[in-house]
DNA sequence: TTGTAGGCGTTATCAA
DNA sequence: TTGATAACGCCTACAA
């Protein structure tokens, strides 16, 4: 059996409440007094019991992380981040998987506020409404990594996604192209559909190019949908196509060559997230990267702020992405 | 504020025992009473304090896992596979990340301990006799996955890398090659220097060749240190390679080019892992891979198993690797 | 079948 | 400066 402040007490020959005291620095103790307790803490190998002290005074020192898929691209980098974060604040890491499905994410963040969590860190492409009341309810504090609600009711920390599709499609106007597909997001998805088509239009229209709605196919960020949109976008003559994911971007690639033609010879092709499907395919596709690492730093700095009521100069926080050129759109493949 | 055990008892007019009991089934309940208790718990809100409960009965149903980069290929997968039979059994983690570093991975075992997690999970190329001597002294089911200590004390899960090592150079030697070299890793490594050297002793042995020690160059696992060890065997006029990781074959080929030679017409070279690298790299590196999921996974049903206190067949598991045929031994790029 | 009360290991208030 | 003691929220004999 482990060793309880009481066992220390009665070997230091003190009452609990100054064992108690000299474990906190709560209260100033007699050097002499604290070195009998230090001593009897030494001989019985006493470990406080972190359960007993949380349920005391109401704080874990621990947060929750809902992520769909920690073995998938993207999300190991910004657990990564959160957790050299939260190490260096002291805070514990319950990591919870759950496939993006609306059951497992409730029951997971049900469980977390029964093991009393001081917070949770989100993650997820888009985040279900009876999620977000969910997480609402449970009344603690909350951060989006790496996604957004539409209200902006929690506080993030994310890309700025209209501009990352913005700049994209500007790179492919640099190139001369002036008939760019597009194959999106759900339309009804608020980042991959909304924010990325708002940055195509934009980046067109900057450049005097008149939208055609033809040139813009919905896709779900799979292989098989982005494949099918991409034989439309040929019908209609594209020079390049934006896509909203690296997986699209693949599909794309693979209907173009399947049609006849040829990338990046005939038709320049982007994709979206830098995953190593990006790196990996022939040919390479150039894409935008999230800083994964930074998004989950920054995202648990952002939950140590809420839990130690500091001040908050932006509960939104928007960090730079980048384009990363590859063989895709004609730049050869990089050195490492 | 939370609503407690106190306020449903309030709420159904009964006792805090009564409520007790419908919440844990634990004793026979009128069904009337059972009702309005279940009335009551709806109407306040009321959900369980798990520190309270796991306080009392001395089991948070929470595990710890000491992963040294959850960033890195390879660990994501396991913890993947550990976090699905997790919640399975209903069983959250603790991820801890310490780059394999002796203070960190001590100071995480100290606070799981504190946290009173049932168990820990531990993943790291090797195990130090002073972290092996803390995880022993905490007195909680511990599993080894993916590595193993010398003397075999702690149950673990993982490959047989003599029988790894062994096949790749089989492979080797099906290929005609009578002069293999190997770079392996740190002599005193008890499985990447010791047990995959013995693999490839035995291999040759088998094939009734004489083992020349000037034929096996210590590595670290790292790029640098394998470089140099390629030049040093290629004044031995090896035809083939094998290394103790990828990183080191990326390496020994970069070598075997700077010296004017050629994979794989030349030399042909093995690596091991699996890692991204070895199918980024240009030739494509054949290699040994690990049942990277499945090592979690059984991990973590041993550590439920142990849990339950339930009989246990084999406290050392040995999962089957496999290897990967790719360009560096001239079988040319597998389709994907 | 239900209720009372002690205890799990702490912290913190109030006296002394 | 130190010691009793009442919580924190729950489970579980033991009684009723």
């Amino acid at each position: 059996m482990n060793a309880t402040i009481k066992d220390v007490a009665r070997e230091a020959k003190v009452s609990i409440a100054t064992v108690s005291r000299v474990l906190n620095n709560s209260a100033v103790v007699t050097d002499e007094t604290k070195q009998r307790v230090l001593d009897a803490i030494k001989k019985t190998g006493y470990k406080p019991n972190a359960l007993a002290r949380s349920l005391k005074i109401q704080k874990t020192h621990t947060i929750g992380l809902i992520v769909p898929d920690i073995s998938s691209p993207f999300y190991p980098e910004v657990v990564r981040g959160i957790e050299d974060i939260a190490s260096m604040y002291s805070y514990n890491i319950f990591l919870c998987n759950t496939d993006q499905k609306e059951d497992k994410e409730m029951n997971y963040i049900e469980i977390l506020s029964e093991k009393q969590v001081d917070g949770i860190i989100y993650m997820g492409d888009i985040i279900r409404e009876s999620v977000k009341q969910q997480l609402h309810d449970i009344g603690i504090p909350i951060v989006l990594a790496g996604t957004e609600d539409a209200e902006s009711e929690f506080p993030n920390v994310n890309i700025d996604n209209k501009k990352a599709s913005y700049d994209a499609v500007k790179y492919l106007l640099s190139l001369g192209h002036k008939k760019i597909g597009m194959i999106s997001g759900p339309f009804d998805d608020p980042i991959g559909g909304v924010q990325r088509t708002n940055g195509y239009k934009e980046a067109l229209s900057e450049a005097k190019i008149r939208f055609k709605p033809s040139l813009v196919v919905e896709g779900n960020f799979k292989a098989r949908q982005a494949y099918l949109a991409m034989l439309k976008l040929l019908e209609n003559n594209v020079d390049a196509v934006f896509a909203a994911s690296d997986e699209m971007a693949a599909a794309a690639i693979n209907a173009i060559f399947d049609s006849g033609f040829s990338v990046p010879e005939d038709i320049h092709v982007i994709g979206f997230d830098n995953t190593y499907l990006s790196y990996m395919f022939r040919p390479t596709i150039t894409t935008i990267q999230r800083p994964a690492y930074d998004i989950g730093a920054v995202s648990m700095r952002l939950m140590t702020k809420l839990l130690a009521k500091e001040p908050i100069d932006d509960m939104h926080v928007i960090l730079p992405h980048q384009l990363i050129v590859r063989e895709s759109t004609g730049y050869g493949e990089e050195k490492k």
